[in-house]
DNA sequence: GTGAAAGCGCTAACAT
DNA sequence: ATGTTAGCGCTTTCAC
């Protein structure tokens, strides 16, 4: 579909509508296209009388640049894409809103995808943002580890980078070192280290962990910190204290009920995430298992939620807006077209720290478990 | 800053890496670069064994179609703009989900920006996206109600409209009828006017209504519509028991602990949005007050933090996402560039209904306030 | 300080 | 079914 093209010149002596064009100022102003790209783009010397002609004939006329011949005839696209799997989930939106205001203050837009976890939608987002020109593209959050994926995202990569733009990995594995992406991750697994450690401190040595896609970069990375803290304290790890699954509140709900049933002893539970955690309050909850008098409770991410709820949750943070910020900020300045090696490559880590706050105690004297008297 | 020009990766024999064109492209198949844009675009008659030799030179010179250039040629930005206060506010998060998934399956990308409450921002970026040639402009939530404020959007909206794009305003009043917008609005004044009437029925008389920024059309409204129920019911409007002032929530937190200490009598709160609600519920903990028993509270939003709150919190829902969805649906469709009466304007209006949880119970017999027994 | 003119990469008539 | 050829609206040398 056109722009209207209007047509005809009508019999009445009004001139057609058809949107103002830089001829059209520049006419209306007496100068040239030239002059009026110089005012309209204030870099460059021009008269203080003629500017204001100019000016004045842009607002006349209604004059609105175009975005797309202005990028086409040679600066960038000064857009900034961010890919998320899903807007309304806090973690998501904290990077996002830290993308969106470094992309502003960078004087640029920002363009939004949710691939809702799909893969196959991911890669077909960063195509359609490399077509718009992005300076940058940011993708954000854990991955899949399937090969012929990251083959496929390691080519789009390249793509990119051909064109002067780059990839950004936030919060997900590197590619690895041939490349050119930017990096800026996070401690995954020293944060969950951390908070395990916490439980253990307390006394807990039957701990459940609790939701993330084992598919997932992140939820792996979090597992893995998990279990190096408990081989650090020589503790036994128990297979089916170890209950991957997904990121939802919903799972972290049904799943705790059904192992609240017939799952092993545990004295304290490590969800994956905030909202794993959350579900899992409920479940408790409705079991008539109080936190942390009957069982501790911790969680990852710090989110608002955490602190919504009763008690308060214990969990890890992570400096998600941070993140996002510094994901353009590099991406930007990282390689400003200068000729350093040729495909500039950067790398970020961010740390993680542990929020105490009121969900965990010493272990209960019974266990809760298969098994354990239940109060109810 | 041009795209770089410049040398290719690795060190081998690679030749200077210029982005390859649709000429490339139809040079390498030996066709020309009409041919090559049909294929692109394949929604022309191409013989199959053209097709099959046009994608694979595409493929092997890692052609990536310039969207720029493409708008410019003549179809649309294929672009849909949204202009939030704010992206992890969840009311805004829902309805910016559904204006993606919308423009996504309008086969669009998204133009995300957060004015952070300035509405000068707003003003600026619906430019920003006229710019990009987006194909309709989605203004989300309440505005303030300065008259140059709306003299401006309203010429915004003209321009916008003389481009055929439209300018969506999606919960908030409309601009009048000569201003050429869509309006895709929920029934705020009836949510309040409903959940002051449950309040009452359940035999409350003495409603606090608490936040809310009196400028704000959104706040401005759920307070006329409280009101209303008030008028209604016959029950006289106590100025102390209403105390506008913001939608986050530590003034929920402050203000109610304010008013606990020297406000006004109360046996239920009317918080002005579910933030506020949390704000409130944690100064009421912190009295040592229980929720419902000895005062009720409700919010608005139906946000999923009124679901973790304990108890429950009772709210009016809004249709958030399917809001987003019709905004675009409506603006996308709504105005095909048919000749239609000039400016294509729509407007709808989606209910909302109260969801009844947990707290919300008779009034105490004795009311709290300034003093009454209070109990820690 | 200002103008003229050559593209940027693509699509869409209009031919063939 | 495929090729030719104008532009789309802007920036940007290069002259003056």
């Amino acid at each position: 579909m056109a722009r209207q093209r209007s047509t005809a010149p009508g019999g009445s002596g009004h001139r057609e509508q058809r949107r103002a064009t830089v001829v059209d100022v520049a006419k209306h102003a007496g100068v040239s296209t030239a002059t009026v790209s110089r005012v309209m783009n204030r870099n460059y010397p021009v008269a203080a009388a003629t500017r204001e002609r100019v000016e004045a004939a842009a607002r006349e006329l209604g004059y609105v640049a175009n975005a797309h011949a202005r990028a086409l005839a040679g600066s960038s696209g000064r857009t900034v894409g961010i890919i998320v799997s899903e807007l309304i989930d806090p973690f998501y939106a904290y990077i996002a809103r830290g993308v969106e205001r470094e992309a502003t203050a960078g004087d640029r837009l920002c363009l939004v995808c949710c691939t809702q976890g799909d893969p196959q939608r991911e890669l077909a987002f960063i195509e359609l943002m490399h077509e718009r020109r992005a300076d940058a593209v940011v993708l954000v959050g854990g991955s899949v580890d399937d090969p012929d994926y990251r083959a496929e995202l390691s080519r789009r990569a390249h793509e990119l980078a051909a064109d002067g733009a780059k990839l950004v990995l936030c919060g997900r594995p590197s590619l690895g070192a041939g490349v050119p992406t930017v990096d800026v991750e996070y401690d995954n697994e020293g944060g969950a280290f951390a908070i395990t450690d916490h439980l253990i401190t307390r006394g807990h040595r039957r701990i459940l962990y609790l939701g993330g896609p084992p598919a997932l970069s992140t939820a792996r990375d979090r597992l893995a910190g998990h279990r190096r803290a408990l081989e650090l304290r020589g503790i036994e790890r128990v297979p089916e204290l170890e209950q991957p699954g997904a990121f939802g509140r919903s799972f972290g709900y049904r799943r705790m009920r059904e192992l609240l049933r017939d799952g092993p002893e545990f004295t304290a539970v490590f969800a994956a995430n905030d909202i794993v955690a959350a579900g899992a309050a409920q479940a408790l909850e409705e079991a008539g298992l109080r936190v942390p008098q009957d069982v501790s409770l911790v969680g990852y991410d710090d989110i608002p939620v955490a602190q919504e709820l009763r008690p308060r949750l214990t969990t890890v943070r992570i400096p998600l807006e941070e993140m996002g910020r510094q994901a353009v900020r590099v991406a930007l300045n990282g390689g400003d077209e200068d000729d350093w090696r040729a495909p500039t490559t950067g790398a970020l880590r961010l740390g993680t720290h542990i929020v105490v706050r009121d969900s965990v105690g010493p272990p209960a004297a019974a266990p809760h478990g298969r098994g354990s008297s239940r109060q109810v």
